[in-house]
DNA sequence: GTCGATACGTAC
DNA sequence: GACGTACGTATCGACG
């Protein structure tokens, strides 16, 4: 079937110059608009349309200034860069053969509508392609939207999930939100989703218009005031289907290209693909232009395994002494063992080894079977004798042995008496070091990824849910499947991920140097866990739940029945449904929020808001902390062991987990209560090491900004000192306020924070937050230089990096979601401090474990915050240890700026603070 | 009963 | 929409 495509040339042409970086072609002419559209119409043409057309505005007034003067009286001039990339783009779609409309007096827009309508009335399928959302509402069954620029079609059901209205409610919808690019105002606060929801209630327009006296709050004030605007709006974004027009659609035919203008054009403008393409070779990847690469460059990573990488194995069951005695030689003469434990429990500290799993060359692997146990269950080698034959090769600091994820095993194994040594490789280390915020690096994954391998999973042999059973009781069969292929894989894994570790020597530093010497540092502070008063944290719970009681009971006497004080739900529908009271804050999904921000807002207006608070402070206490921690703790060891998990966080930093201890409460008096209760046993003490501000003066080294290093160096309160700049004061003389908005500004731009957001925080205006940004900038230009690098680098890389090297991957960096995009982009600036100071904490600790190993019966390393390190210290050998820790943590890098460490001591966390 | 999504809140 | 990185708890509704 024949089919017509309408190209917005206009729209394109704004979008592309807007979209894309301002590339210049070889005689250094702006060309990047010029590029977006070559490559739009190169793909219009392999979609091999019967009818196309190109139409652009042409100069001089139309109806819609004659309706309503002030039309587009706001739009700035088109800038110099773009206006030169014009004629060229004529000449090239001339060339190309398109034919080119161009209506004095008529609007490209309604051109388009014309024709579009003209060819469905004769049958023929329409295609606009467009960036403008205005024409959804030419939208219908055989007439949808194409924008080539990214990718999406919109028909009729693409029109309602994107606008949340029917296609034909479109200009209403337009109407209500006004066009502050055409200087058409519409309702004030009104935007997509407020006049969506109108239309779903009221229809159309004139429903609305209809019920404006029904809608409350100030949003119907706003809809009352602009009333009599609102049918102009509907005429001025209604795109005309009946201009009078000299050509049918059907005469719309493409003309013969003509190819030697062509390769002038694209020679000239440096459009290196076009022209191979031209020539009839295919389209080289190395000399396509920065762009395209870089669009590439996201998904380039996953190019197809090697199918022989996913052949089955064969795998052995070992229960008799000689199968074992021959593996054990085999297991001598490898270069690198993958090896693997089963066990029947997730939690390493607990966990009773069931069996153990080994491969030296990709294809084969063994099973040892030493703890199954269920009715009927062959003979096993008791467990033993095992790891005694085994013990020589793991605990050889000079066999390098592989794994995945492998510090669960290195506890097990200790756990069962086996110090493994010459752990050198980590399969989930490998994947996290090159794709740092990509998907997870458990094996799975990363066989389907790397191997394109299916792996049996755990529920498969064990089942799931209630049905689960201990690994222990898995047929020897089923057991040997599993685990055996997991040894296996991790082998062939390693062999692919290790080979493309070597081509990236900066990656390979940081996996090698970094992460796995880190692996059997985090391993000895898990094993050592953190001693915690068990019977004070019941007292604090106790002391806790009466509180939460009392304050639940006279919130329900005040809103006069019962209701579920935990659940948002309730308490929404009791503040603002019953009791009306504003809705400052909405959730994610909608709904009105019940968080802290919004009861703070309405607590001077009820007595209820507060008490929620009030409870809810005490019941987080209670139940994530006061009541779950003594739960935990280890009844074998007497502590409490967390779990570090060195590839969760996309940005480097490590995680924390059963029980999270990076997060316990220090803020609140309550709160920080809490810390009183982690103890250092009988003789000795609590030393807490923090690095002082460490992620802003990773700030001052990557933007050498003058300003901000002399802040530093002068050795004052960083925050302080730089409102005396920003605001132009005597050091002594800053105010508090002045002071805290400092400090607001150096924390948030570290987040990619806007105005908006810092004028939320102080609870100033926005103008007045973008005045002290300007102010902030004014005196730091170096950093806002940096946030511009950072960004750039985001986006062409897709990636930015740490001072050592680590990438942290963007995915979503040129997301077609707006939201997105900005996300991924505040995400970029705060990452290279972030991870910077991960890659610095990290050394530290490799390097003070290091020192540790000459005094492990007079000190320990406990805990990590990010920024802090906790250790535990013979009361005499405190001094020692604070001297030798500071020392290292100082040295772990060498910045332009000096890295300074705060110490603590104390006979718990509390008063090591 | 189990699971996942959502809302909320704690840390740095 | 609007401030980055995590983890844990409670509720609630879908699902089997």
């Amino acid at each position: 079937m024949s089919r017509l495509v309408l190209i917005d040339g206009s729209s394109y042409l704004y979008r592309a110059f807007h979209a894309l970086p301002p590339l210049t072609a070889p005689d250094g002419s702006p060309t990047g608009a010029l590029f977006g559209i070559v490559n739009m119409l190169r793909a219009t043409l392999k979609e091999n349309p019967d009818y196309v057309a190109f139409v652009v505005d042409a100069p001089g007034p139309t109806f819609r200034d004659e309706l309503y003067p002030q039309y587009k009286a706001n739009r700035p001039p088109m800038p110099d860069e773009l206006r030169a990339q014009v004629e060229p783009m004529m000449q090239i779609v001339e060339a190309l053969g398109f034919p080119i409309l161009r209506v004095p007096g008529v609007e490209a827009d309604d051109v388009i509508g014309t024709l579009a309508l003209q060819a469905h009335e004769a049958g023929i399928p329409v295609t606009i392609s467009t960036g403008d959302k205005d024409f959804a509402q030419l939208v219908r069954p055989g007439i949808t939207l194409t924008n080539t620029m990214t990718g999406s079609i919109t028909d009729d059901a693409g029109v309602v999930e994107k606008f949340g209205v029917r296609p034909d409610q479109v200009v209403d919808l337009l109407a209500l939100m006004g066009d502050t690019v055409d200087n058409v105002p519409g309702v004030e606060k009104c935007g997509p989703k407020t006049a969506a929801k109108w239309l779903a209630q009221y229809d159309s327009l004139d429903g609305v218009m209809a019920a404006a006296a029904d809608i409350g709050g100030k949003i119907g004030e706003n809809l009352r005031a602009a009333l009599h605007r609102l049918p102009l709006n509907r005429e001025l974004v209604t795109i005309k289907t009946d201009v009078a027009l000299e050509q049918a659609p059907q005469a719309l035919k493409l003309r013969e290209r003509d190819a030697d203008a062509l390769r002038g054009l694209y020679a000239r403008y440096g459009f290196n693909a076009a022209l191979r393409e031209l020539e009839g070779g295919k389209p080289d990847p190395a000399t396509r232009p920065a762009q395209a690469t870089l669009a590439a460059a996201t998904h380039a990573a996953e190019e197809a395994p090697d199918p022989a990488l996913a052949a089955p194995g064969e795998y052995e069951c070992i229960t008799g002494s000689d199968a074992l005695a021959a593996w054990v030689e085999r297991l001598q003469a490898a270069d690198l063992v993958s090896f693997d434990t089963e066990t029947d429990s997730l939690d390493p500290m607990r966990a009773n080894l069931v069996g153990l799993s080994f491969a030296v060359e990709p294809g084969k692997a063994c099973y040892i079977p030493v703890g199954h146990d269920y009715p009927g269950v062959p003979a096993q080698l008791p467990r033993g004798q095992v790891l005694d034959a085994l013990r020589p090769v793991l605990q050889d600091a000079g066999k390098p042995k592989l794994g995945q994820h492998g510090k669960y095993d290195l506890h097990v194994l200790r756990r069962h008496g086996v110090e493994v040594r010459g752990y050198a490789e980590d399969t989930m280390l490998e994947s996290f070091v090159f794709d740092a915020g990509g998907l997870r690096h458990d094996m799975d994954r990363l066989a389907r990824k790397h191997l394109g391998y299916q792996t049996i999973k755990y529920e498969d042999v064990a089942g799931k849910g209630a049905r689960q059973i201990l690994f222990s009781a898995v047929a020897l069969d089923d057991a040997t499947r599993y685990a055996a292929e997991d040894a296996d894989i991790t082998l062939r894994l390693h062999r692919v991920l290790s080979a493309k570790l070597a081509g990236e020597p900066t990656l390979q530093t940081v996996y090698r140097d970094i992460e796995m010497p880190l692996v059997p540092v985090l391993a000895r502070m898990e094993a050592t866990g953190v001693l915690v008063d068990a019977a004070e944290l019941r007292r604090q719970s106790a002391d806790l739940s009466q509180r939460m009681l009392a304050a639940q009971q006279r919130a329900h006497e005040i809103a006069g029945r019962a209701f579920n004080l935990d659940s948002p739900k309730q308490l929404g529908a009791l503040l603002f449904d019953e009791l009306k009271l504003p809705v400052v804050v909405k959730t994610p999904g909608g709904a009105p929020s019940t968080n802290e921000e919004a009861l703070e807002a309405i607590a001077d207006q009820h007595e209820l808001p507060r008490l929620v608070l009030e409870y809810r402070g005490l019941a987080k206490l209670r139940n994530t902390y006061t009541d779950k921690l003594p739960e935990m703790i280890n009844p074998d060891t007497g502590r409490l062991h967390t779990s570090y998990h060195q590839a969760g966080a996309a940005t480097g930093r490590l995680s924390s987990n059963d029980p999270n201890l990076q997060n316990i409460p220090i803020r609140t008096a309550d709160g920080r209560r809490i810390r009183t209760a982690f103890i250092a046993p009988e003789g000795r003490r609590i030393v807490a090491c923090d690095y002082s501000q460490i992620e802003l003066r990773i700030m001052a080294h990557l933007s050498r900004d003058a300003g901000l290093l002399r802040a530093f160096e002068s050795g004052q309160d960083v925050h302080k000192a730089t409102a005396s700049e920003v605001f132009d004061v005597p050091l002594d003389e800053v105010s508090g306020d002045q002071r805290r908005a400092a400090k607001a500004i150096n924390f948030g731009l570290m987040y990619g924070m806007s105005a908006w957001g810092l004028a939320r925080q102080l609870g100033i205006g926005r103008g007045e937050a973008q005045d002290y940004i300007a102010l902030y900038f004014g005196k730091y230009p170096g950093v806002r230089d940096f946030m511009e690098r950072v960004r750039q680098q985001a986006r062409e890389q897709g990636y930015v990096e740490t001072v050592f090297g680590r990438r942290l991957q963007l995915a979503e960096i040129h997301s077609r979601n707006q939201a997105q995009r900005a996300g991924a982009e505040r995400a970029a600036i705060n990452a290279p401090m972030q991870g910077t100071a991960a890659d610095i904490i990290k050394r530290a600790m490799v390097s003070v474990d290091a020192w540790l190993a000459g005094h492990r019966d007079q000190a320990a390393m406990l805990l990590q915050v990010h920024d802090e390190l906790v250790f535990e210290a013979e009361a005499g050998f405190v001094d020692t240890l604070v001297a030798e820790v500071r020392r290292r943590m100082e040295a772990a890098a060498s910045l332009d700026v000096a890295l300074v460490v705060d110490v603590g001591v104390g006979r718990n966390w509390d008063e090591a603070h």
